[in-house]
DNA sequence: AATGAATGAGCTTTCATTCAT
DNA sequence: CATGAATGAAAGCTCATTCAT
C-alpha cells in the first residue's frame, strides 16, 4: 500500500467487485480501488485515476462530485457485496463451528481475493472517508458485522466466551485484514491453510494467569 | 488516525518515546508522531507540525532534510526503544510461555501505551517510508522479530508448530497491530486481559479439516 | 541583464520568434524568454512569467513540466529557427565574403532583432540549463555551428588561417554575443555598420610576434 | 558559470585575487568569487560560500553587511587590482602598437589567469549588483576603460579609426570575456598566441561595402 | 458525456538575514 | 568574532475542482 506504482497498468488486468458493470462509472470505481489500496487514498490523484480509465480528470467529475464520494462508493459497494457473498454463504450450514469456518474463510476471501482493492481500502482507508459518509457505512457495516456475532455466538458454550466475543471478533478482524499485508496466493500456504488457523486462533485456550 | 485533528493540542499532553530530549529536535519527533498517527502521514502539513512545536515551518528544515526523514527518524527511534525494552523484558524469564506472554504484552502495551504515536506510525505508515529508509528500518526489525520468533520457537513441542510459526507471527501482529484502532484503556479490558486472549490465540488448536 | 523589472511590460510589446503561434503554449515562451533575458533566468520566477502572460502561476504546469522546461524549450526554438533562417541567408550567395558577410549578419541580427530575447537567453543562460536537456541542445547547434564553419573555411588561403578557424569562430562568438549588453537600435551604428566591423575583425591580419 | 559545483573545493586550491590576505574577510571573498564564477550568483546560496570558508553562515554577516555587498565588493577589488596591474604594465612601452597588445594580453590574462575568479563574476553578473554599487563600481571601471582608449588612439592614423574606437573596444572587450567559456590553459593555443589573434583582430581591415 | 485549459489554495522546501549566547 | 537556531517571505510545484466549448 500508499506506494507510487512502477508501471502504469491496464484496467483489463483488474478485477471488478460489486456489481460494477463495464461502465465509465464503474471503470472509475475499479482504477480507484486499485490505485487507492497500492498507493493510499490522499497519495493518488485523480488524474492517476482518469489515466488508468483512460478519460480526463475533469471527466471524472460527471460520474462523482468529489474525490472521497470515489472512495465513499467503492466502499459502499463492497460492503453490500460482501454482506450478500457472506448471507449466501452461511445459508443452511450444518455446525455452527462450520458456520465460524465460512465467515472467516469468507473474509480472507474477500481481501484476499477478487474483491481485494475495495476491500483492503474499506479496511485501511476508513479514516479517510468524510463523517458524513461514515455514518452511512456504519449502517451498512454493522449488517455485515451481525452475521459475525451470530456465528461466533453460536459456538458459545460458557459465560466467559459470551464476554470475550465482541473483543475476540476485534482480534480476528486484525489478524485477516493484516493478512493483505503478507499474505500472497501460490506460497504454500492455501486460504483453507490459513483459514484453519484463524478458525483455530478464534477458539484460542483462555491462558488462566499461571 | 488519518482524520483532520479537530482542536491544536498541546504538546506538553503528547507522550514522549525513545530517548528523546526536550530539544528541538525531539519536540519535532513527537509532534510529527502524534499528528502522522491521528491525520495519515501524506495528510498532515510541515506547517502543522512546526505550529504544534511551535517554530516556524522553515525552522523544520534545519533539524531534518525534508518531511520523509522526519517520518524515518520516528520510526527508527521507536524501534530501537521498542528492541531495547523488549530485550530487557524477556531476560531470565521462568518459562517459555512466560516468555510468549512477555513479547505479546510488549507489543500491545508499545501500540497502547505511551509509545502508542510513534508505533502506530510505524506499523501503520510502512509503505510512506522511501525504499532506501525502508532498507535501513528492515535491519532494525529484523532484530525485534528475532526476539518474536525465538518466544515462539520455545513454546513449540511439535513439527506442525514450528511449521506455522511465522504465519501465526503474522497473524498475532495483525491482530495486536489492530488494536490501535479499536482498544480504550479503562472500558474494561485492561492490557492484562488483553494479553490473556492473544496469548490464547497463539496457541489456538489446529482445526483439523473436518 | 539581470535586473528586476521596474515595471510589469505588456505581452503585446514583446516580439515573438520561431514558430511561436498565439496559443498559450506559446505566450508563456515569449513572456520567459523576455524575463529570463531581462532578470536572468534563476531571477525569474514563475509567477512573474504567468503574471506577463495574464494566467495564475499553477497554470503554466499545465504546458510545461518544469521552469526549466520552460528555458530549453525557449533555447531549442531559437536555435532550430536560426539555423532555417541561417540556411536560407547563405544560399546561392556570390562569393564566400559574401556567405562570411551574411553569416555574420545573420547572427547579429538574432541577438539584437526580434529574436533579440531568446537568443541572449541561450547564449547567456547555457549553464542554467540540465545535463540532460544541454546535450539534446547540443545537437542542435552543431548543426548551426557547421553553417559558420564552412564559411569560414570557404574565405581561407592559407593554412594558418584553417589553423585558426575554431579559435576565430569562438573569438567572433565573443564580439558578436557581447553587442547584447551594449549595442542599441538608432544610435549611429547600423547592423550594416557592425557588420563590416565585425568582417574586418575576422579578417584581422596575423601579427607576427615582433 | 551557473552550474552546482560537482565536488566541494578547499580554499586552498582558489587563488587569490588583489591584496586579500588570509584573513576571514579575504577567505570569504575568494570562496565567494569561485562559487559566482562557477554557479552565478543567485545560484550560489550564502550556506554554500560559508561551508567553503569553513565557518557558519550567520558568521558571514559580521564581515558583510549582505550577499551582495560580497558580490560588490569582489568586483571593486578586482578592478581596482587590474587597474594598478594595467598601469603598471602600460608604463615605458616602445611603440603604441606594442602598448595595445600588452593591454590586450593584460585582459587575457585577467580573464583566464589567477584572477580569474573575480574577473569572469565582474563580467558576467554585472547585472546582479544593485544600483548603488553599480554607479560607485562605474567610476572605477572608468579609470581602467581610459587606459584601454589611450590604446587604442595611439595606433589610430585616420578619422575612420577615431570613430570606431568605442566600437571596437566594446567588440574587443566581448572576445576577450567570452574566452572565459572556451578558452582552456595547456590545450595548444597560449595566452601569447591568443593575444596575436585579438590584436589581429583590433586592427582588422575595414570591409567597404563592395 | 467528454474535453482540457484554467484556477487558486496549499504543498514542501529554500534561503538571506537576525540575534541571544 | 563566532555560533547555530530561528525567522518569514518567497520559491517551484501539485492538485481537486470548475467550466466554456
Amino acid at each position: 500500500m500508499f506506494v507510487k506504482a512502477r508501471q502504469v497498468k491496464s484496467l483489463d488486468k483488474i478485477p471488478s467487485f460489486g456489481n460494477l458493470d463495464d461502465t465509465p462509472r464503474g471503470r472509475v470505481l475499479r482504477a480507484a480501488a486499485h490505485l487507492f489500496r497500492v498507493q493510499g487514498y490522499s497519495g493518488t490523484t485523480v488524474r492517476e485515476i482518469a489515466a488508468l480509465v483512460g478519460i480526463q480528470s475533469g471527466s471524472l467529475f460527471h460520474h462523482f462530485r468529489s474525490k472521497e464520494e470515489i472512495l465513499f462508493v467503492v466502499m459502499r459497494e463492497i460492503i453490500v457485496y460482501n454482506t450478500v457473498v457472506l448471507r449466501a454463504a452461511v445459508e443452511g450450514l450444518a455446525s455452527p463451528e462450520e458456520e465460524l469456518r465460512v465467515v472467516i474463510m469468507s473474509e480472507l476471501n474477500a481481501i484476499n481475493g477478487i474483491t481485494r482493492d475495495a476491500m483492503t481500502v474499506l479496511v485501511f482507508e476508513w479514516e479517510s472517508v468524510s463523517r458524513e459518509h461514515k455514518d452511512e457505512l456504519e449502517v451498512l457495516r454493522q449488517e455485515y458485522e451481525r452475521l459475525w456475532l451470530k456465528a461466533l455466538m453460536a459456538v458459545s458454550q460458557d459465560e466467559d466466551w459470551i464476554a470475550s466475543v465482541s473483543v475476540r471478533r476485534s482480534l480476528l478482524r486484525g489478524a485477516i485484514a493484516w493478512t493483505a499485508t503478507w499474505y500472497r496466493f501460490g506460497g504454500g500456504l492455501t486460504i483453507e491453510g490459513l483459514t484453519d488457523l484463524v478458525l483455530g486462533m478464534a477458539f484460542g485456550r483462555t491462558m488462566a494467569n499461571g
